[in-house]
DNA sequence: TAGCCGACCTGTGCA
DNA sequence: ATGCACAGGTCGGCT
């Protein structure tokens, strides 16, 4: 874990006002990048739209196999299918620590550990949308952001239960606290970011625990 | 937390002869008895109120950690972690060997192989308590045993649907094939535990909600 | 093969 | 408010 710099700031970001992907484009913005260390560049390696289950109680991403084994290859020899423990850092800087493995059962691949922990803190619902980013420098250092779905993206069983999110980080349930920028299409009000100009980092408080991590705020865009 | 003995424990006392628990008074009656070996004084360890999950498909019992540690201790010295076959007997003379471990993601101590069986023959149903006794002798010897949940001890959804319950051994569904015969006071009264209903109680709280319902005959003390 | 067993994991409630 | 214990799960290997 080192990775310091928690440059809280959205980077990741870019300007996504055009076009609903993230703004990061396959060479890595990662403007305001404070500082070089760790602004290498970036390459986009995939999306994924959330399904009702990989937000639900399965606690589980399953991870497209095209995707899988092209980017997050696993090696089967007999007995390493233990799965290993990926880190990425997410556009606040905390870096979350997913177990990542196949599972034979049902032929895929899926992050495991770690991620139900993500949802909650993001307050991922089904149909938004999550990336994958790698650094292009020596480090390989592996990003993930999301961004709430686009409205046009139809996921049935769905409600609009919460039409407000609350602040990834906030979880403070059903209530809308800030408010949507110009990003017009995409979620109804998705709030994000709000009031912005500040962070605030508080901390989900389902807690306990072990590494239970904060971080700062934002993400998908946060503001 | 503190919480060593709390309710549960009494019994860890002995003395009680009267009572009708478990049959197996501190002082090994180990009736029917198989003669006199192993009939040595026994000191009561502790006992435990079954959970669903513990007489469920998980196939294994949850030993509370402050037992757990107290009196099965395990040496964790790095590699020895595989657990251990621990050999318990039962009020028949009977010897049950069930692996006893650790699960380090849960933290927490648990009897696993084996352990179904010991359900099925004995018909255990949640709320039921079992009970672990160690010889004062030299042997060291470890004994199960179990009785029934106290009628007070509330245990919501379990049906009467097997009003009786088949004798522990023969494990017949449904079908009482004889029966109860002077046990008694074991189950509908359960005085003995009278208000001790409460000791019951170890942590049953979550239980689930099974209802009361039955009782039937014994084992415990299994005539 | 279907079920048991071993190892993991997480939410919740309580201390 | 925080951490711990554990009830209730999952998957995969083995038999």
């Amino acid at each position: 874990m080192l990775r310091k710099h928690t440059y809280c700031d959205e980077l990741q970001q870019g300007k996504r006002a055009l076009g609903p992907t993230y703004g990061t484009s396959p060479v890595a913005v990662h403007r305001h990048a404070i500082s070089g260390v760790g602004s290498a560049a970036r390459e986009h390696l995939f999306d994924k739209a959330v399904t009702p289950s990989d937000v639900g109680k399965l606690n589980r991403l399953v991870i497209p196999k095209q995707h899988a084994e092209k980017y997050f290859p696993l090696q089967i020899d007999g007995a390493a299918s233990k799965g290993i423990l990926l880190n990425l850092e997410d556009s606040g800087g905390k870096t979350w620590r997913f177990r990542y493995s196949y599972w034979n059962s049902s032929q895929s691949y899926v992050l495991t550990k770690g991620w139900s922990r993500f949802v909650k803190e993001k307050s991922l619902r089904a149909g938004d949308v999550v990336s994958f980013q790698r650094s292009t420098g020596l480090d390989r250092q592996l990003y993930i952001g999301w961004k709430p779905r686009s409205s046009s993206t139809f996921i049935p069983a769905v409600q609009a239960l919460h039409l407000a999110r609350p602040i990834p980080v906030m979880r403070l349930f059903g209530v809308n606290i800030a408010k949507v920028p110009g990003k017009t299409a995409s979620t109804p009000t998705h709030d994000e970011g709000g009031r912005n100009g500040e962070r605030w980092r508080c901390r989900s408080r389902s807690s306990g625990r072990r590494d239970a991590s904060e971080s700062c705020n934002v993400d998908c865009v946060r503001r």
